[in-house]
DNA sequence: AATAATAGGACTGTCCGACAATTGTGCCAC
DNA sequence: GTGGCACAATTGTCGGACAGTCCTATTATT
């Protein structure tokens, strides 16, 4: 079973710190918004050396739990941006050699979803952002990279669309898996540009006409295309 | 549109540090077990000092680039470990208080499809720790953070049965934010134990037989559960 | 009086040097 | 080869220091 005993944490002083603030920001004592006192006064009220609050500091601020607005200096409270955590977790994905079968069974899950929910929720904002990454996409369809970007920006859109902070963080990592495979697909499939291009179409018109189950089905379609496009660039693998 | 220019980026040492080092693992010039320089080392090679060393790898290491096994004195690069990251993601949420909703909504596109690629991919040991969780739910239901507890064991375990990496990882975030709600909608829904306990071996059953639609759809009537047991707990709003 | 210039004060980013505690290592005895 | 021990290397933490920048209140200017 398990052990008697637990190692006892003796967790080095930087990281007491960093938890102790961390605990006054997750129970809302530090509100969002709030300054954080200065390092010196915070050195002090923990009585610990300045050193040791900037590691401490460092932490949260990678987490984005502490940030700062560009040419400020005192460090305020913030919420973690998506971009923010987004990035950490597609790093670790991409560290881990996440095949693309992988990728697409996840964007297979949550995609439609997003799709489906958008056409709910979505606002007018919503479809000036789609509408603007689907014309990136016409426009610049010739740069590949460019085009790349957009189709990660609709994706991200829809996301965004969906009015759900779970599902838009949930698959803002996918995007940075997606970009890289896109690159080789877009270019060496022939009709990727006009079949991505006609799909996008279809889900921007079914979200503004909240037709919710019409969304999912465009989006489950040009998801299913990503793979058949794969298996295309990759045949006899 | 855009302005002409970018605000030039002035990123302080430390965080240049950072990123240098960040490029190396990325790039696997640094491979996943290899020992980093020393502290003092690394400030001789970037020309900086030890505290701003010191400031980078605490970046790295939050991040779970880096780590050390206990009682190990020096850093070792080592691939971002699920739970770090997950910690990281659902306290994000947390903060940015998403409500029952929107985790449902997440849960309802992955947990399904989890369970379906599971049903086809599980090996003995899969089996194994789904028949753990359940056992553990069925022996401490009567305590209720313990019965929470096994429930999002029982997630995981399908979760990483899936053999997918991705969906594990954006999975695992949801599990911290589920177990709060679960703990007040398990004691004031009398039926929720056995809806729960009853939901488990059907999902089990199927993932042993492969029978992958019928894991998805017993897993998607078990999470529709979760959103009535919810319901019933807050009726009237 | 309204606005612009300026002088301090407060902080951050970075550096230097230092020391105890702990870990890694090479050498020696057995 | 194994165990043990002394020594070197390394980390965690501390104190102090200083330049550059931001904030603020005071002073000078129109």
């Amino acid at each position: 079973m398990s052990d008697l005993f637990q190692p006892l944490d003796d967790d080095p002083a930087y990281r007491q710190v960093a938890n102790a603030i961390e605990f006054k920001i997750v129970g809302r004592t530090l509100r969002t918004g709030d300054a954080l006192p200065s390092e010196s006064d915070l050195a002090r009220q923990f009585g610990v050396n300045r050193s040791t609050v900037r590691e401490a500091i460092r932490e949260l601020e990678i987490q984005g739990l502490l940030g700062r607005t560009r040419g400020e200096k005192r460090l305020r409270v913030t919420r973690p941006q998506s971009k923010r955590i987004s990035s950490g977790v597609s790093r670790a994905l991409a560290l881990h050699d996440v095949t693309f079968l992988e990728l697409w069974e996840a964007m297979m899950a949550l995609e439609p979803a997003a799709a489906e929910h958008a056409a709910t929720r979505r606002t007018g904002v919503h479809l000036t952002l789609l509408n603007a990454a689907r014309e990136q996409f016409i426009q610049d369809s010739a740069n590949t990279p460019v085009a790349v970007q957009a189709v990660v920006n609709f994706f991200k859109a829809v996301a965004e669309a969906s009015g759900n902070q779970v599902i838009a963080l949930s698959q803002a990592p996918l995007n940075a898996l997606l970009a890289p495979a896109l690159l080789e697909l877009i270019d060496q499939v022939p009709q990727a540009r006009a079949r991505i291009q006609l799909a996008q179409q279809r889900i921007v018109n079914a979200i503004k006409l909240k037709k919710t189950q019409l969304a999912r089905t465009w989006m489950e379609k040009h998801i299913r295309d990503f793979k058949r496009g794969h298996e295309l660039v990759f045949q006899g693998n």
